[in-house]
DNA sequence: CTCCGATCCTGATGGC
DNA sequence: TGCCATCAGGATCGGA
């Protein structure tokens, strides 16, 4: 569910909220979600403060004295502050108990997502081969070129490839490409610099844009204090098949690529 | 190394 | 109303 913008929502809400604030308690009513949970870990949580919140891609960071718990979402979790009387529902899986009365709580239905515990996260498995973070001067076009020549998967999928730049999902690809006037299926390798510069920029653009609207909320999307994001207002094609082209007189298009549904315009994109 | 498809899981939606 | 198929914001894994 969550791509860049909206953990970055999730965690510009939590923070003010949460950071220097001692954990009382952890609540674990679920042992597994796409992994085991760092049972041990969060007991061990109990009674220390967190020093900070930051995020890596689509992966949220939570820093207390004894180490670092990391968050991902997967497709359809939230993390979502509310009064510990809040009684828990059905897949509400993980609740964090603060001394200042609130409750950070877990929930993912689909269950795709992942609590871990590392003391040095960002040498976690799972984080040390992330591509760099799409929002600083590492991701420029130069680099992007560098990462599509010689690939003759389609672009898309590179970009979506948390490997070659962490954080954008299926929908800020999607928007980006139109953007930048490029079809999502164009083999990587025939990308030139300047389509690649291009790219690079729409992308920027369009997570920018998203934080400023606070996230997209297509079904149920929430940030932290369960208000919903603006930017599917924003949406130029995805979601819109079969309807006409913002900027021209064409009918947006979807096909799938590497099983994820892709939107674009024939007349806009080539 | 590259690429593709299967896979984990639940819930919403639409057709019949 | 029920049943079934399809789709959904992610990322890993195995095999060709």
């Amino acid at each position: 569910m969550p791509e860049l913008p909206e953990v970055e929502t999730i965690l510009q809400g939590l923070r003010p909220q949460l950071v220097g604030v001692k954990i009382i308690s952890v609540v674990i009513r679920r042992l597994n979600l796409r992994w085991p949970l760092p049972v041990e870990a969060l007991r061990q949580l109990e009674g220390r403060s967190v020093c900070a919140l930051m995020r890596r891609g689509k992966y949220l960071l939570l820093q207390s004295e004894m180490g670092w718990i990391i968050f991902h979402l997967g497709m359809s979790g939230r993390l979502t502050l509310r009064s510990q009387t809040t009684p828990a529902q059905k897949h509400d899986h993980l609740d964090f108990l603060f001394a200042n009365g609130l409750c950070l709580r877990l929930t993912d239905p689909r269950r795709f997502g992942a609590v871990l515990w590392s003391c040095t996260p960002l040498e976690h498995p799972l984080l040390v081969s992330l591509g760099p973070e799409p929002l600083t001067p590492q991701f420029d076009g130069g680099f992007f070129f560098q990462r599509c020549r010689g690939r003759r998967v389609p672009v898309k999928n590179l970009l979506m490839d948390s490997h070659v730049v962490a954080g954008v999902g299926n929908i800020y690809a999607t928007e980006a490409l139109f953007k930048a006037g490029i079809l999502p299926i164009r083999p990587a390798g025939t990308l030139t610099q300047m389509e690649c510069d291009s790219l690079v920029s729409a992308t920027q653009a369009t997570l920018v844009e998203a934080i400023q609207q606070g996230g997209t909320t297509l079904r149920d999307f929430r940030n932290g204090d369960g208000a919903p994001g603006y930017f599917q207002q924003k949406l130029l094609v995805y979601g819109r098949e079969g309807q006409t082209c913002r900027h021209c007189p064409e009918l947006i298009q979807q096909i799938r690529l590497g099983g994820r549904s892709s939107c674009y315009c024939p007349g806009c994109q080539i």
